[in-house]
DNA sequence: TGACTTCATTCAGATCTCGTATTAAATACA
DNA sequence: TGTATTTAATACGAGATCTGAATGAAGTCA
């Protein structure tokens, strides 16, 4: 049984929810046309709208005539009002992000980091942002972590990258953001957290089924599922990387022949495309987009999409995403993996010529995963869950 | 925007709805039960359960005491008050299922069919139960295919088996069914619904994330995440069997090799153990049950619960469900192939010793599709998404 | 200038939930 | 046996919400 209250505030939540819902989709727009799109009646968006407008979480442009009849006066979200704080952890960085209720990113901070401090240095990173832009502007935090999450959304059950097991960063987190906010952080994985930022904000705008891939050392994935993150029945769905998708003969580190990631890893791609050892997925592949003239880089890169899109074949025959999104290091060489990528597809899906996935490069860089975070601490608002905040009006 | 219209009624079926499921999956309970159980207020709750017995879909226990204080007065649902009808069309029978609110299955019907009136005799199979049951108990119609179903919940897209592409069945159940139910019959592809019905009639009880796998001539799958079936952007998700799951050199009908039912379906279940050619993938599994003391049978289906298990492995880590669900033609077979299968998990599984799927036989028949129909109808009702009927009091 | 159109607000009416007080029906105990 | 205690269910008033119709507002069009 969902546990959450009910009775005539519920009500109001939800429909609040929906009229906040259309303006971040749709736009700024008139009580009347808000009226037609949440499918309220017009005394009620009036109310709702009231109480927006009051709260300095809506404001009214000035009324602009469009033809015939009474003008209308626009109703817009107030930028940066109502804000979620994105954080992520990773290897060697951390970083934080701020979204508005609109689906502006009002900042967004990356800060080197060791292992060892990741805690306290995105916590501290947080709470910069927190503290410059108000406190009570936030209404939710979330955390996004390399590894895999408990059900509980707290738990890191192990993240190895990390050398994390078993930890709740909440706790450590509640003392650099504060009693309020810090309360309840919420933890992620990252890959599904950059999912969602690539749905809201990225390549997979306005889809609400998406498979995000991104090639790092190894091979990370994020589903979206009518526009819900798909978890898992532990939290640990999504992990693609040792699936069996890759050349047969690939020795892959976790000691077993033909894993995904063996093929498709940043070392293949560095041993296919002769580029020379690198830490950095990202740079290593800016280094070799830089290549492209190469006929054989070209022809190397070509290999490399083939064998990506050989393993979207399956995932998309399980999952049939309506598009599928490459970050990480993939995202550079997209104009490069694309093509051969989708023919490969074609080849191999065999719903393909019905219906297969559009494929994309990411849009988003490196601070994917803490937008999506970000967004993530935003949900419970715009699904009518979770109660607004009551900001101090502020000019 | 869902277009769920909203005002005060919405408040009163979403709170209808949590006292539904709870007297559902809870059990009768009294007025003060109820109220702790939803979150309700007791007069609320007493309102909601005036007004469903008034409506004959809730009726009052004998009171009984229980230690000291006033005895409670139980309330539950009236069996059959309530009705779902699930219908299912495959290549050689069709079938019809109806389950009431509590989740009792009412009737279940089966009968052999052609392809050819399939959609007639299913429709005339549905409407056999409608009319015995009385129409006005009932508040949806679902009807289970093995294919392809569009997004639009209406239409298949392509089903091989029956020869169907672009068919709206819906249209010719309508004669059958009258207007009213007929009015909106929903399509699901069979394997989803089974899915479904195992979650709550069978195997998967009370899991919200589970893997329905069916052996058949080929190999059909259903997915339910959080208690959702997972559809994919084009309803063309779950189709699993020709994922590269299989033996390498396996040869597929589809002209590929190393595909997933080239080396776990019913052909190389066959070749497997020995036996000869049959129609009926079930009762073909139960012909080499019966032979189950056969050493070279017995190593036999250790070999093919080890091929379905690493395939399973691949599905657990995209997924991560808490039950997998053998169905079709595995469910006789599983005493003996649910070891080699989960030793296979645990073997290729990289996060096996954290946490793995249970693996369980399909603990229903060859109406599961049929059954899982049956509670997709009811499902806007338990959701508190639609109405309920108003039947005319019966006694 | 006056009719018309469209947008927004106001107000009465209906529905819903909740908390508190009240009634009901059993047990525990003197 | 009779009274206190305990738990269940209902009654009722208060508060909140939505809706539809009426009213008011602010433009365009002729």
């Amino acid at each position: 049984m969902s546990l959450a209250p009910v009775g005539t505030e519920t009500l109001r939540r939800q429909n609040t929810a929906r009229v906040l819902r259309s303006l971040r989709e749709e736009g700024p727009a008139g009580r009347a046309r808000l009226a037609e799109l949440t499918g309220l009646s017009r005394a009620t968006v009036g109310a709702i709208v009231a109480d927006l407008t009051e709260r300095t979480i809506a404001t009214e442009g000035s009324s602009r005539a469009q033809g015939r009849g009474r003008p209308v006066r626009p109703v817009a979200l107030r930028p940066g009002a109502v804000l979620g704080l994105g954080m992520e952890v990773n290897v060697d960085y951390v970083a934080a992000a701020a979204v508005d209720l609109a689906g502006r990113v009002v900042a967004t901070r990356t800060r080197p980091s060791d292992v060892d401090g990741a805690v306290d240095g995105v916590g501290r990173l947080g709470a910069e942002l927190v503290e410059e832009l108000g406190e009570d502007r936030f209404v939710g935090a979330c955390l996004a972590v390399p590894g895999l999450i408990e059900r509980d959304h707290r738990t890191v059950a192990w993240a190895p990258n990390l050398r994390w097991e078993g930890v709740r960063p909440s706790e450590s987190l509640r003392r650099h953001l504060g009693p309020d906010l810090g309360q309840d952080v919420v933890v992620e994985n990252d890959a599904n957290l950059a999912a969602l930022a690539e749905a809201h904000h990225g390549a997979a705008l306005d889809h609400q089924h998406a498979l995000y891939l991104t090639g790092t050392i190894g091979l990370g994935g994020g589903i979206l599922e009518s526009g819900r993150l798909v978890r898992g029945g532990g939290g640990f769905a999504g992990e693609i990387g040792h699936l069996p998708f890759g050349d047969r003969d690939a020795e892959c580190g976790c000691g077993r022949r033909g894993c995904w990631e063996a093929s498709v890893g940043l070392e293949a791609m560095l041993e296919l495309t002769g580029e020379p050892a690198h830490d950095d997925p990202v740079a290593a592949a800016a280094s070799v987009a830089a290549r492209s003239d190469e006929a054989s880089v070209r022809r190397a890169l070509e290999e490399l999409g083939r064998r990506v899109g050989l393993g979207i074949a399956s995932l998309a025959s399980i999952l049939d995403p309506d598009v599928v999104v490459l970050g990480g290091y993939f995202a550079p060489l997209s104009p490069w993996l694309l093509p051969s990528a989708d023919a490969a597809l074609l080849e191999r899906l065999p719903t393909a010529g019905r219906r297969r996935p559009t494929l994309r490069a990411g849009a988003l860089g490196i601070d994917a995963a803490a937008l999506g975070a970000a967004e993530h601490a935003l949900g419970a608002v715009l699904d009518g869950t979770a109660a607004l905040p009551d900001p101090s009006v502020v000019a």
